[in-house]
DNA sequence: ATTTAGAGATGACATTTGTCACGGCCGCTC
DNA sequence: GAGCGGCCGTGACAAATGTCATCTCTAAAT
């Protein structure tokens, strides 16, 4: 925030040989702009090009094959985690770095699953973003503090169809309704809730369907 | 209002325009600086202080008296709607302008009635948030134009009691903890949710919440 | 080959939830 | 003063929900 502590020289844009160069995505047109503003500003740093969404993220990225791609997690299409499970499948040499909202502890897992080096919330000073994007240009891994300690552990011990259940009745939907989205019988419907209910400790689907969303679970 | 106290008058912006003084309001710290970031570039415009809570906010409006203040709504110990509210009643000159996720009517709506002047979501595009300050800050109104036409009326049809109880509801109370939790009848509890779903075309609990909580009414 | 686990189902049962009809008590307004 | 609407309650009832035991079938793991 203070302009007059610039003394990287502008002497070699082009021909310095460390410019970073970043694609970024993210859905809020605003928050995306503003970051890549943020970023702008360090001499080292240049954002060739800005995606609204999962799938225009992972179109830019194959283009410009920058050295760091930063990205949310919730967009539209496709989303932060799946873009990084395609761009490690791919091969690309692109480091990629999570930005996101959510302390999840299943979010963090996928990510570093899917090769992410960073993870980091939005919640983190502005400063410390310029510096992530080095750590990581250099090959570190930067997780968020508060997450990169306690036991994060705590894998998800719902089934698929637990899951999948459990969504649409977080949503409102009735037994018998979920029964006939899914094909299944309404004793069987109430059978899986019965059963995600118990493992989460809960005492009703809502709560339940709560728990697994703050966890990042469903 | 002719605060005539014009001792900023640095003369830094090249053009004649004395510079507008904003103060910014934002929970996610990351963000924060990145919206500043965007504002500092432009030459007319000058973030005199961030905040990432209401109370912050509050004070620091008071205690710099900006042109702007811009503020998100969903924050720490006081929405940025509740600071509105404080600076309405205090009649501090101060133009206020939202900007949130959220496109409910009912933030919309009580957003104006706490006199703010701007309105907008993040997902517009962030050249227009200078814009937007300028237009602000000559008296302008600005709200987000899917939000400005459209039948945006739609009031809230619920009392303050069935509102208390949905929300705990929605949280997967079950009724008698809910009855618990208020000093009410178990009875009681399940007629305000009654009315409640009925008011809202819902068939449960949980799609009421769903609903009233997108209108913005929870 | 045997065990284990997920998917799917049924029937029975107790509890919770949603609806309705009907009271009462306030405070406001016409 | 009568009427209205919010608030609070009761009782009764139907429907939805949650729990349990038990059963089949299939695909992996030991």
């Amino acid at each position: 925030m203070n302009p007059s502590s610039r003394e990287h020289a502008r002497e070699g844009a082009k021909e310095g040989r460390k410019t970073i160069r970043v694609v970024l995505a993210e859905d809020q047109g605003m928050v995306l702009g503003a970051l890549a503003a943020l970023l702008d500003i360090e001499g080292d740093i240049s954002v060739v090009a800005q995606a609204h969404n999962g799938k225009e993220a992972l179109e830019a990225v194959l283009a410009h094959k920058p050295d760091v791609f930063i990205t949310d997690i919730e967009m539209p299409h496709m989303s932060g985690l799946d873009v990084a499970v395609e761009l490690k499948r791919r091969r690309t040499g692109t480091r990629v770095v999570i930005v996101t909202t959510f302390a999840r502890s299943g979010y963090l897992r996928r990510a570093l699953e899917a090769g992410a080096l960073g993870y980091l919330l939005k919640d983190m000073r502005a400063e410390e973003l310029a510096d992530a994007v080095r750590r990581v240009h250099q090959g570190l891994r930067v997780i968020h503090p508060e997450l990169a300690t306690e036991a994060w552990g705590e894998m998800d011990p719902l089934t698929d169809r637990e899951r999948q259940v459990l969504r649409l009745a977080g949503e409102g939907m009735a037994s018998g309704d979920i029964a006939g989205e899914l094909g299944l019988s309404d004793g069987t419907v109430r059978n899986y809730l019965s059963e995600a209910i118990s493992k989460l400790g809960a005492s009703n689907r809502v709560e339940a369907a709560r728990i697994a969303r703050t966890k990042g679970w469903l």
